[in-house]
DNA sequence: ACTTAACGGGAATAA
DNA sequence: CCCGTTAAGT
């Protein structure tokens, strides 16, 4: 059937051996192990051609899953190119989530849901669970939503049901009721959150024999790729749809595996070994990305990892610049420092859009920002604050939510009261009241409510007019484009007026909404629906767009599948990388490393690797430094620039440390520092010159210092850690 | 009913 | 530092 398995034919044009193979390959399970850069996608990609040329395969027989929209979206546009458009869109080609969201919408009513549900995304979780906290009675400072939320995830990924709960402590007791009530008024609010979709999805397939037959016949071919990042509901769904036609091709690289804390177990690739013993496997281990040197380095920081299988990447970019390891006094200078170098290399022929930087924790972006603001270049941030998080953003699509469900309580209760009209927190109450006694919604509680009234108070009119207002919306619904509701929506309620007051930040809000205004106007055929099942399942990597020329801020999370010329990694010190809530864990600070070799693997031509002395931690110094990470000490001189023992002679005994002693920044004990400084003290300050200490005292852990300087400066109060004085004698 | 100020408590990663 | 919550004032 493959007699055309050679280079010659267009389709394996250009791939190497080893690719080749992997494309060619009869139908069957197969599993390609993929290091970083060795062209996964693509031979993703060149397989689905392969088997619509070559195998006689038809596109809606293929269902490809990929870990962003971004991904899906790439590989798309590829096969358009590659086979006309036509075959490309027939396929069921996006995220797990996507697909099924949209398996779940077809088969609604066969689950007992509206095909209309609502996905429920991770601020409208938090809101269910704030109430049933509060509708148990619990202590919220105990049973903090947060942790009960963790719980119930972890539980639906692993599939297991609230009765089924397993309960082994008191906690764990209250997990399983809150887990209850939660799926209960979830489904009260025609609601299913992101691991419902899967979850729902699975337990289809594994209890109705119907629709698995169906979806059977439906997929005879599935492809996915990051398969060491699925968790175990999304692999029940591959294994039950796999098991007639066992045509399951997954693409895989267990040294990439970050999302373990979501559910993900890499050890679905074990599985696949034993359910799937027909199991042909390839590897990919050539890197098309990275300089050689780049390489070297992020293989000598993922050796380290006990239990993986060894790999011999190699490239043929041999060389390479080495890596630039640098030490910042704190995060400010560590972000002046990767402004500067931006800027260098910018004057060395590289665009803005060449250069990533990518940090641990989000909150790490600020001191980078307010860098680039100073030095003038132009950046863009994914993450940090979700677009579709904003509250103006949420306020509108509350509404629409509204128009779409009414019965959505919570977003019933997001902007029943917005922009104010009168309606408090007495008069829900009183709505609240009537749809428990009818077991309703609040929205046709507050219709019951004003059928019965007759009187015509205040609170009484301001919800007659919401109530009038949605409802106009709900007929709108039918007949205007989304785009036209929202206008509505926008008109009826004076939203400009609201949140345009006058300030930057109105101004900004409005832009943010006329944004969401002209996504919605470029597809005027979209459904309701569809538009809010899109933008629930949005990723924060998919409005990356290639045509802004601006250099990209983002968490080593969302560098997963991104490739750049030039890589900084921020913030490798203990406590952030690995993060210190992973400390005391050795499989979590497997998975830390792991992250650090993504993102060392990201970079194509130029890494940079910075750490800091000192961090700023909610808003304040930490008093005691910070330590470089652990894993800077596996990095080899010979693929640095500067060997380290030149650069760290002064301070070697950080590195001699044994890092697993590294106190965390939560455990250490709180030290008392002895004030350097008494009243009198003559000082001698670096900038202000000559002066005398007026008063010294402890603030938290720092010393604060009030100095009279000499010079016409005058009185200044200083933070001795920040700046160190000379003591001048006496006289 | 709404607005504002003061307070306390708390951070990881995301569809 | 940023958030949400609460108390007091308009």
């Amino acid at each position: 059937m493959v007699s055309m398995a050679d280079n010659t034919h267009p389709l394996l044009h250009g791939l190497n051996d080893q690719q080749r193979a992997a494309v060619t390959t009869s139908v069957g399970p197969a599993l390609v192990l993929a290091g970083p850069g060795s062209g996964k996608t693509r031979v993703l990609t060149h397989r689905i051609a392969w088997m619509l040329a070559e195998m006689h395969v038809s596109p809606w027989q293929i269902l490809a899953v990929t870990f962003t929209n971004k991904a899906a979206r790439e590989m798309n546009h590829r096969l358009g190119t590659m086979l006309g458009d036509a075959s490309a869109r027939a396929m069921m080609l996006g995220t797990f989530h996507a697909a099924c969201a949209r398996i779940l919408r077809r088969e609604a009513m066969r689950l007992g849901l509206s095909p209309d549900f609502l996905i429920f995304d991770t601020d409208d979780q938090l809101t269910v669970m704030k109430q049933v906290v509060a509708d148990m009675g619990l202590d919220d400072k105990r049973y903090r939503p947060h942790a009960l939320l963790n719980a119930i995830s972890s539980a639906k990924n692993e599939l297991i049901l609230p009765a089924d709960y397993p309960v082994r402590t008191y906690f764990d007791e209250i997990v399983a009721r809150a887990y209850a009530q939660y799926q209960q008024t979830l489904r009260k609010n025609d609601g299913l959150d992101f691991d419902d979709l899967l979850m729902e999805a699975a337990r289809m397939f594994q209890t109705d024999p119907e629709a698995v037959h169906q979806y059977r016949d439906r997929f005879q071919h599935i492809l996915v790729d990051e398969f060491q990042d699925t968790n175990i509901a999304q692999y029940v769904i591959l294994k039950q749809l796999a098991a007639d036609h066992r045509s399951l091709y997954v693409v895989a690289d267990e040294d990439q595996s970050i999302y373990s804390w979501r559910g993900a177990d890499y050890r679905n690739i074990l599985r696949l070994r034993q359910d799937f013993p027909e199991l042909v496997e390839f590897l990919l281990e050539e890197n098309y990305r990275s300089t050689q040197v780049i390489l070297d380095g992020a293989q000598a920081i993922i050796a380290q990892n006990a239990d993986r299988t060894p790999k011999h990447l190699f490239t043929e970019k041999k060389g390479g610049q080495p890596l630039t390891l640098h030490e910042a006094y704190d995060e400010q200078e560590e972000a002046d420092f990767v402004a500067k170098e931006t800027l260098r290399l910018l004057r060395s022929g590289h665009t803005h859009g060449d250069i990533a930087v990518m940090y641990r924790t989000n909150a790490q972006s600020r001191a980078l920002e307010e860098s680039f603001i100073r030095h003038n270049i132009p950046y863009r941030l994914i993450g940090a604050t979700r677009f579709y998080s904003r509250k103006e953003i949420k306020d509108v699509l509350g509404f629409v939510r509204l128009a779409h469900n009414p019965d959505d309580d919570v977003s019933f209760m997001r902007v029943v009261n917005v922009p104010p009209r009168g309606i408090g927190s007495r008069t829900l109450t009183n709505v609240a009241t009537e749809a428990q006694r009818l077991g309703s919604s609040l929205y046709r509680a507050l219709l019951s409510l004003l059928e019965c009234k007759s009187s015509a108070g205040r609170a009484e009119r301001a919800l007659s007019a919401f109530a009038t207002m949605v409802a106009q919306w709900i007929a709108l619904r039918q007949e205007v484009s989304v785009a036209g509701l929202i206008d509505r929506v926008l008109a009826d309620t004076d939203y400009e007026m609201f949140i345009r007051d006058g300030s930057d930040q109105g101004e900004s809000r409005w832009e943010n909404v006329l944004a969401l205004r002209a996504v919605v106007a470029e597809e005027p055929d979209v459904s309701l629906t569809d538009f809010l099942t899109d933008v629930a399942l949005v990723a924060d990597v998919d409005e990356l767009s290639e045509e802004v020329d601006a250099v990209t801020l983002l968490t080593l999370h969302s560098a997963k599948g991104l490739e750049y010329p030039v890589v900084f990694l921020t913030g490798l010190e203990e406590g952030l990388l690995p993060h210190s809530r992973s400390m005391e864990s050795p499989v979590e600070v497997a998975e830390e490393r792991r992250l650090l070799y993504v993102g060392m693997t990201r970079a194509e031509q130029r890494l940079y690797l910075t750490y800091a002395f000192r961090r700023s931690w909610r808003g304040f110094r930490d008093s005691e430094p910070s330590l470089p990470s652990r894993f800077l000490e596996d990095l080899p001189d010979s693929v640095l620039k500067q060997p380290r023992n030149q650069r760290r002679q002064a301070t070697k005994s950080s590195w001699a440390t044994p890092s697993w002693r590294a106190p965390s920044r939560k455990t250490e004990a709180p030290t008392r520092p002895e004030l350097q400084y008494r009243t009198g003290q003559r000082v001698m300050h670096a900038f202000y010159g000559e002066g005398m200490v007026l008063e010294s005292e402890l603030e938290g852990r720092q010393e604060m210092v009030t100095v009279l300087f000499g010079n016409g400066i005058g009185v200044k109060k200083l933070l001795s850690s920040m700046a160190p004085m000379e003591l001048l004698p006496q006289h």
